[in-house]
DNA sequence: TGGGAATGTCAATGTGGCTGACATATGACG
DNA sequence: CGTCATATGTCAGCCACATTGACATTCCCA
């Protein structure tokens, strides 16, 4: 896009001052306030807490995942992700399958009460974004995308950036 | 700005679908862990955790604030906070003055130490953030800034326009 | 003088991270 | 076949950080 002056790879070298730094700074700070606000109280009546908002998300997202690839999308250990699990696939919201190929892997599924409180939870974090995404504009939003994107760190651009892939 | 259609209060009513809302959505949860991961270790290196960083952040960005203020703009009990500012004070990072005028009020002040801190700190997520919006242009900076505010809850947005006031 | 505000603190509890250790089932390979 | 690695599950203990509830102190103000 846009190589107005001469930098090489487009990393235009804005004036920024540190106050101006500051304000995007706690922009991210109140933001993801509000951000997570909405599914906290979701969670809080269901007796659930973010953490299973996370699973529940990612497998929505790429149903028939596995135990290992849940494990590196959100960054936590095993032993944290289980105990999360096992309330989930006790409760009966998700479903853990054993692979065909690769009888070691769990590939996990949503039910049908997993896929009603994803969709409650998905639903108002969409509302809150679709409004915020309305009164912003929509080059406000690809801007919005771009700072973020660049904001992640590069193994994380590849979890965003990628889509769906497998199930069995 | 931009008012093309008849909409009447800024609010545009795009064609938003839910894919993009949900690329919205993680967006905002793999840029907000990029966002914290900086801080974190030079906080795990020093000892403390994410609530000492918001603590000293705030009486940086307003020294000479109250407790109760403090307690308002972070959205934590008195008792959560208490611990944290406790830590901090003991390690001389954080000084608490009786108010002048009213002195059952605690103001509170970074030491030296405390704007050692505060200086790394910020400037590891200052890095980060001015990385972003050079990668991302100064557009994408507006809109970035836009979308955010808009995600805020409406009492959320008063602490974060409002700058500083006070000291004593 | 008495109520309420600002602060500090103790205790108990819950969530959600972590490390370390160990067990089981299965795949892969020589 | 035997061995090693992989994928998963689980137990135990620890820590950070949040909560509610109760109570004490100091001080402002009507």
């Amino acid at each position: 896009m846009a190589e107005s002056k001469g930098t090489q790879s487009g990393e235009s070298l804005l004036f920024l001052t540190d106050e101006q730094l500051r304000k995007g700074i706690e922009a991210m700070f109140f933001a993801y306030r509000g951000f997570t606000s909405d599914p906290d109280k979701i969670l809080e009546a269901h007796g659930y807490g973010r953490a299973h908002h996370r699973a529940v998300h990612f497998i929505a997202r790429a149903p028939g995942t596995t135990v290992n690839a849940l494990l590196e999308v959100l960054g936590v250990t095993k032993q944290s992700l289980n105990r999360v699990l096992r309330a989930l696939i006790a409760h009966e919201l998700v479903e853990s399958r054993v692979g065909k190929q690769d009888k070691r892997e769990r590939h996990l599924h949503l039910t049908q009460k997993g896929l009603a409180l994803e969709a409650e939870l998905s639903q108002a974090q969409r509302t809150r974004m679709r409004r915020a995404f309305s009164q912003a504009g929509p080059d406000a939003v690809v801007g919005f995308k771009q700072v973020l994107e660049a904001m992640m760190d590069e193994d994380q651009k590849a979890y965003f950036n990628a889509l769906k892939e497998s199930d069995q």
